[in-house]
DNA sequence: CATGCTTATATGTCGTAACATATAATGTAA
DNA sequence: TTACATTATATGTTACGACATATAAGCATG
């Protein structure tokens, strides 16, 4: 049971286009199921990344900008996450005190109590993937820093 | 430089969560650098599959459930995407002599044209992501399908 | 053949990424 | 202080994934 069996293709031009590609399955199945483990709770996976940061600001506000910082794949699009968490009284908006500008963002108690619920449920998710001991992961960690480092792209 | 750098975070709560994050991280590094390299020639990554999975038929044509099929991430917008690709000549859909309800998708000349341009670009990318040997991608390919072995997910 | 089920495709909705532009507030330099 | 650039956020557009529904054609069973 690999890549071959599961994208039901048996050669592959070279094994770093196998790997590349098996990278990329990887990283969809993943995605996958943590979109199933949100999904019941009415969150996409963008929304609990950002209601996690607010989280780790809590009971500080962050603005959108901050926001922008921290999440990962940094779109434009905080403000409009924000709107939809905002309508599911996840998170307060209200104006900066300090910048007219900028608008400060504020994880809710209600917000608080469905991370706790669902961060319980990824700490099962990820105890379910017990295959690869500690060594392997660090193997996989570093050959995926290798395969990042210092190439022309 | 390793994926701590990267994303500036120096603690992880395992070397799987880390390992886990870093297989998201350099997914979205690889996707990136393909996009780079389509939109130049004024497609995106689904498009450019849709027309690879056409010229695989060539000169037969693809239904449009041939390519929900074929497609990794199959979803049902397979028909949009072929819209696309044919407003931009690209390709040629004709009702399907056979089955009234079906329609015959082919890759058009100027389709084939433009995969072959790319393909040569993307042969110059796999080669210029040279710092894994052989054994690193079949160990990493390798680790990849164990960690979605049999895992209770 | 008529009825109903299934299949192939198309279309509509929502949330998103990526990108461009708009608006208002702030900062800066003459 | 006025004019201009910059910053923070919002909004608009296009393409997409995921999902639901619509429509038309084929099939199957009576």
């Amino acid at each position: 049971m690999g890549i071959s069996e599961d994208i039901k293709q048996e050669k592959f031009k070279s094994e770093l286009s196998k790997a590349i590609i098996n990278i990329i399955y990887t990283n969809g199945w993943l995605q996958q199921s943590q979109v199933n483990l949100f999904k019941p709770h009415g969150l996409t996976t963008p929304q609990y990344n950002v209601l996690r940061i607010l989280r780790g600001q809590h009971p500080k506000p962050a603005t959108i900008n901050l926001l922008i910082d921290r999440m990962l794949d940094k779109s434009s699009n905080a403000s409009r996450i924000v709107d939809r968490l905002e309508s599911k009284g996840l998170v307060d908006r209200k104006q900066c005190s300090g910048d007219r500008r900028a608008v400060d963002v504020f994880i809710s108690s209600r917000g608080l109590e469905l991370l706790k619920k669902i961060d319980e449920e990824l700490e099962e998710w990820e105890s379910g993937l017990n295959t690869l001991s500690e060594t392997d992961c660090k193997t996989l960690s570093d050959l995926l820093d290798k395969l990042r480092s210092k190439s022309q792209l």
